[in-house]
RNA sequence: GCGGGUGUGGUGAAAUUGGUAGACAUACCAGACUUAGGAUCUGGCGCCGCAAGGCAUGGGGGUUCGAGUCCCUCCACCCGCACCA
């Protein structure tokens, strides 16, 4: 009876699906356990090594502890909405929802065939509206939901009228204006805006809207991306190299985009207060820590020099107040054009345009010192002292107020800044500070410092805090490095946003009316000025109006109303005035042509009876500018008359006064782009009818919070029942990679905290206990390919006709590259016998040069360096006839060679990846024709070994949490020991060779001390010395000639999680007709491992010399008596009294003399 | 620049609490059984040395009877990032 992997798991795949073995229930008298991994995007590359190894991990985990009794739920389902599929679209023109779903199936078969114990039966996929409807469900919790700060919870925005309608806002101030809507509200970045119940009560329902905007968990800003004009789209971070992308070598700018955001700033204290009470490593718990990033400090105000504009900076070291030198503002901030001085504008407008050219990433990396005096001063608002006012890139416009005060002798960077420059450095701490370098201390004496002379900064901090909440002029404030998440993408695949705009107001659809669903789409093209592709589809996100359906968000078919046409003469009388501008004219229509708002503009158009002055026709506003003759009453009245008639056709009608566009057109901009609802180019706003938000989700939508859907997958009434909810409560082992460490994770605990509070779910945090798994990098294998040369162009192409691709290994190429006469000599003789072999009729006839290029070569085809020639010869159709010059410069010619010596390959480490050729696959499907013909035999490693073999591998590789670099090479090994294991069960003659002779001591130790340590093992995740205590016991009972069953049976449960398709199969050779998964984990028992001695190391001075076998209840003086009467301890004590004897039980002894 | 991680034989690694460094594998070497070996089994295998012994856990320093493990410092590599005042 022989060990036929293949057979026998894929036997027991068939019966394990069957029979359900590993279907759960939501019903169970037993404790329950989640085991989840993070869910896999299912990219077309398919499945590599690396993508198992934490699912492996996870299912030996599973079934440990279905083993230890518990109801294990242990899903799987797929991270369906991202950017591959929608790139691939744009390549390929196939639909996402198509390679999505080819993805999946190649996922699947490739996932069945490891054995892993997932329950398939709650699969997801965030991606299929039966999920995403209750993606977008949350999202409108959100929405309909604020941060109560005094209750420190999220409730009802209802709540929130209700207390407005009340008390005004007086105990709940707007919680950040960090992305406020632009509008009158909020003159300035960081005034607050307070009102009565009865102003708000006054308030039109824009207004109101706006302001509970300001307050929603998921709310709309505005905020910054990378900007390419080129490429229509918005770029990440590290698509952008110096300045332009990284795809085509585009410009990109700054460019502020209406976005979605969550308020996830709110959560920040209790994300960090809940690192506390979950099992994440402390490394874990310190990276979102810091990305948290908490401070404590204090906003203070600086009058600005002859104006009664303040500048607001936040500092943790208010006690350094009179060390201010200097005062840096990021070149975003708003007052930058005010503080500026004419001297010094035309240097900061430079300034100003280089800094917006540059990402975020490279304002990061840079350690050049850059900045600009803006020509402002402020006053210092206890010295009186004037300070310069500075902009510099170092300074984000993000983080605190986007303003910080200077203070070179405390600060490095503020301290590099000065030097740079020139800048005064008062110093504050005397001898703490050298004036080479800043020191950061708090226990200085502070110096130069006025009322604080002679006070410890620590203590100081307090004082100068009292001391400006006093005055007014600024108030202690705790701050967080984190930011707001955006929550929209200008992307398709994703999950549309169940928003209608109406008037420039965000309306949440009904819940019945989710889901909303996708629409189909022709092209994947981005919309308009950066918009989504959705952006591009007027019949899916006009809706018209104004039926009542509109705001319940009834899709309908596109209904554009039509404005009269005017009359020839108009358009005559139109062309006459086009010749005229005057200067406010002139200026707004260098704001508005060429499409610059991503609308096309025109001027002096007819429209009814009419010529307006500036008209955005499929927009249908129009911009007037009134000059002075309009503050006539009569005209008054014309103007308010042809406004209504106006809107009447459906035109929305913004006006500016001749000194508004002449003043500050920036703002015009601003306002025109509102009522534009930029970025949605939307005919939208104050039209009568509603329009769908454009914007997609972005990929952590859906995966903040499918581990609650596992629980109830199918529930078609709740995004989760909360009794399933309930009962299986928190996860308890969440495996996944680092990288999430800050994004996925914390948005998952948002979302889990949200939930919480409004009472849909029972527990707080999502993840109990969290394992990150290491990355496997792929081995990768390098040829050198020899390109001939000729002066002559056509004789080049002659020998590229005859010859064969010729490749040389890498020391070859190495010594020819380096100059090595000989090595060129020896390659060019050989070559020219190649040229003879191939070239019988003579015709290259001339000189040559060559070049090397290095060519990844599949590791597949690859046995360890050495390169399999034929399978390269088959690899690719161009390689076919390949030669090889190698070794001692042999020629290996196809079917000719005979030598057993092989090309060496060149070996890296690199990631794992396709496109480098060092993917290895767990399991290739076969490939299989229209006629059911298999064209291509299925591979991979389980097809080879069995995936027994392949999972106990992957974990005998090392400890999980650890990056490795993949290599097949040592799975021989896990292999020998599953026979091995095999054979202590079956003889290939005799069949199954088990005994019921009883057991003695020798193998009852053995079988014991691998229960203890199989079970410490697995619940610590050490799955390596796992692995490498199941072949100590195998070669130990090998050795005793163990079969007997009562040894054997609970070992066999002990391999279960670990290697299930052998265990299932030798457990019902056993004689057992269920699983084994349903077994019992054996019982340790100490007395069959108790010993009475130990063998302990002595050394003398530290250094062990010899070992000596001493009882274990043995005492000190005993042990001493021992060990001074041993000839080896006697030679290295040289005749030397004894010091000490140190006695540690178990573990040594150690004679000091 | 900031944050996190890693560094031990030819290779993957082990050493769980400061207590025999290198378990278990792999590669390699020698051998057995074989028509054969990609089967199975036995022995060897950190480095230097004939040996006695010495040296070894990225480098240097420290604490300790004793350090891969704790502390300081430097170096290299990997991962993440939003220059976090």
């Amino acid at each position: 009876m022989e060990y036929k992997f293949r057979d026998i798991e894929k036997k027991w795949q068939q019966w394990w699906k069957e029979n359900n073995i590993y279907k759960v229930s939501n019903e169970s008298p037993k404790p329950k356990y989640y085991v989840l991994d993070m869910f896999p995007y299912p990219s077309g590359a398919g499945l590599h090594v690396g993508h198992p190894l934490g699912y492996i991990a996870s299912d030996i985990y599973a079934r440990f502890k279905r083993l230890k009794g518990f109801n294990v739920l242990h899903p799987m389902g797929y991270d369906a909405f991202g950017l591959p599929a929608e790139q691939y679209a744009i390549e390929h023109g196939i639909h996402p929802a198509v390679s999505t779903e080819n993805n999946i199936n190649n996922f699947r078969k490739q996932l069945d065939n490891i054995g892993f114990s997932f329950d398939w039966s709650r699969e997801l996929r965030t991606s299929d509206p039966k999920y995403y409807k209750w993606t977008q469900w949350i999202f409108l919790q959100l929405f309909n939901s604020w941060y109560n700060r005094i209750q420190n919870k999220a409730s009802r925005i209802r709540e929130l009228i209700s207390i407005f309608e009340n008390e005004g806002n007086i105990h709940h101030p707007v919680p950040n204006s960090q992305f406020q809507l632009p509008g009158i509200l909020f003159t300035t970045h960081h005034s607050l805006l307070m009102f009565t119940a009865n102003e708000w009560k006054g308030f039109e329902e824009k207004t109101k809207q706006d302001i509970l905007m300001e307050y929603r968990l998921a709310y709309c800003g505005y905020g910054e991306v990378n900007w390419c004009e080129a490429l229509g789209t918005v770029l990440a971070n590290d698509e952008v190299v110096n300045g332009v992308s990284e795809r085509g070598g585009y410009p990109v700018v700054k460019k502020k985009l209406r976005q979605w955001y969550l308020r996830i700033t709110e959560y920040a204290d209790r994300l960090l207060q809940g690192l506390q009470k979950v099992d994440f490593s402390e490394a874990m718990k310190e990276m979102q820590t810091n990305w948290i990033g908490k401070s404590e400090g204090a906003n203070i105000e600086f009058r600005i020099q002859n104006s009664e504009s303040r500048i607001e900076v936040y500092t943790t070291r208010p006690d350094t107040i009179f060390g201010v030198d200097f005062m840096v503002i990021a070149p975003e901030h708003e007052l930058v054009e005010q503080i500026t001085s004419e001297e010094q504008k035309k240097a900061v407008e430079e300034y100003v345009g280089y800094v917006k050219s540059r990402s975020e990433r490279e304002r990061m990396a840079e350690k050049k010192i850059s900045g600009i005096f803006t020509g402002g001063y402020c006053i210092h608002p206890f010295s009186g002292k004037q300070i310069p006012i500075w902009i510099s890139e170092y300074v984000l416009i993000g983080y605190g107020t986007g303003a910080i005060m200077a203070v070179p002798c405390g600060d490095e960077r503020d301290h590099k800044f000065a030097k740079h420059f020139g800048l005064e450095i008062t110093n504050i701490i005397g001898s703490h500070y050298n004036g080479e370098e800043a020191n950061d201390t708090k226990d200085a004496i502070l110096e130069n410092s006025d009322f604080l002379n002679g006070m410890v900064m620590k203590d100081a901090i307090e004082v100068v805090i009292k001391k400006i909440e006093e005055q007014g002029i600024g108030e202690r404030k705790v701050n967080y490095k984190m930011r707001d998440a955006a929550f929209s993408r200008q992307r398709y695949w994703g999950e549309p946003f169940p928003i209608i705009w109406k008037n420039g107001i965000a309306y949440p659809l009904d819940e019945k009316e989710l889901p909303l669903e996708l629409p189909h789409v022709e092209s994947y093209k981005p919309g308009p000025d950066g918009e989504g592709p959705l952006a591009n589809l007027p019949e899916w996100y006009l809706i018209p109006s104004p039926s009542p359906l509109a705001e319940k968000g009834k899709v309908g078919t596109a209904n554009v109303p039509k404005y009269s046409v005017s009359t020839p003469t108009q358009y005559e009388f139109a062309r006459t005035m086009r010749k005229e501008y005057t200067e406010a004219e002139k200026k707004m229509w260098e704001l508005l042509r060429n499409n610059q708002l991503g609308v096309k503009f025109r001027r002096q158009h007819p429209i009814e009876s009419y010529i307006v002055d500036f008209v955005a026709l499929q927009n249908k506003l129009i911009v007037e500018i009134d000059g002075g003759y309009h503050e006539t009453e009569d005209q008054k009245k014309y103007d308010e008359m042809r406004t209504r008639t106006l809107k009447e056709i459906g035109f929305h009608v913004i006006r500016f006064s001749n000194e508004e566009v002449l003043k500050n057109p920036y703002h015009i901009k601003d306002k025109i782009k509102l009522e534009l609802g930029v970025p949605t180019p939307s005919p939208q706003v104050e039209r009568g009818w509603g329009v769908r938000e454009t914007n997609t989700m972005p990929g952590y939508a859906g995966s903040s919070w499918y581990f609650l859907r596992y629980m109830d997958s199918h529930n078609d009434k709740e995004f989760c029942n909360r009794k399933a909810c309930d009962y299986w409560g928190q996860v308890d082992l969440y495996i996944g990679g680092t990288e999430h460490a800050v994004g996925h994770l914390l948005y998952s605990r948002m979302w889990t905290k949200a939930l919480y509070d409004l009472e849909y779910i029972g527990h707080d945090e999502p993840y109990k206990r969290l394992v990150n798994q290491g990355m496997i990098q792929g081995s990768s294998r390098f040829i050198y390919r020899i390109v001939l040369k000729t002066k002559e162009v056509d004789e080049t192409s002659i020998i590229s006709r005859i010859l064969p691709p010729i490749f040389v290994t890498k020391n070859i190429s190495d010594s020819v590259s380096s100059g090595d006469l000989n090595a060129v000599v020896k390659l060019r003789e050989t070559i020219l016998d190649v040229i003879d072999i191939f070239d019988t009729e003579r015709k290259i006839k001339f000189d040559f040069e060559f070049d090397f290029i290095r060519i990844h070569v599949d590791v597949n085809i690859v046995d360890g360096v050495n390169l399999d020639m034929n399978a390269f010869r088959k690899w690719r159709q161009e390689y076919e006839n390949a030669i090889f010059i190698f070794g001692d410069y042999k020629i290996a010619l196809k079917d000719a060679y005979q030598g057993t010596e092989e090309p060496v390959c060149e070996v890296e480490i690199e990631k794992m990846s396709k496109s480098k050729f060092n993917t290895v696959s767990p399991y290739d499907p076969p490939i299989i024709n229209e006629k059911g013909e298999i064209i291509k035999e299925e591979g991979g490693l389980v097809v080879k070994y069995g995936a027994d073999t392949f999972r106990m591998y992957e974990m005998f590789l090392g400890p999980v949490e650890m990056s490795k670099p993949w290599d097949t090479k040592g799975i021989e090994g896990v292999y020998r020991f599953l026979k091995k294991f095999w054979r202590l069960f079956a003889d290939e003659e005799k069949g199954l060779i088990v005994t019921d002779e009883p057991a003695n001591n020798d193998e009852l130790k053995i079988l014991h001390k691998t229960i203890k340590k199989i079970g410490e093992d697995t619940e610590r995740f050490s799955f390596n010395t796992g692995v490498s205590a199941f072949m100590i016991a195998t070669n130990e009972l090998t050795d005793l000639k163990c079969h007997k069953r009562s040894i054997l049976e609970p070992l066999l449960i002990l391999l279960a999680p670990y290697a299930p398709h052998i265990a299932e199969e030798l457990w019902h050779l056993l004689g057992h007709t269920s699983s084994v998964v349903d077994a019992n984990f054996p019982k340790f028992e100490e007395k069959y491992v108790k010993e009475s001695s130990k063998t302990y190391p002595v050394a003398v001075n530290g250094k062990t010399r010899t070992e000596l076998t001493i009882a274990l209840d043995a005492t000190q003086q005993q042990v001493e008596e021992i060990v001074l009467a041993n000839d080896v301890v006697k030679k290295w004590m040289d005749g030397k009294p004894p010091k000490k004897v140190i006695y540690v039980k178990n573990k040594m002894v150690n004679v000091v003399v």
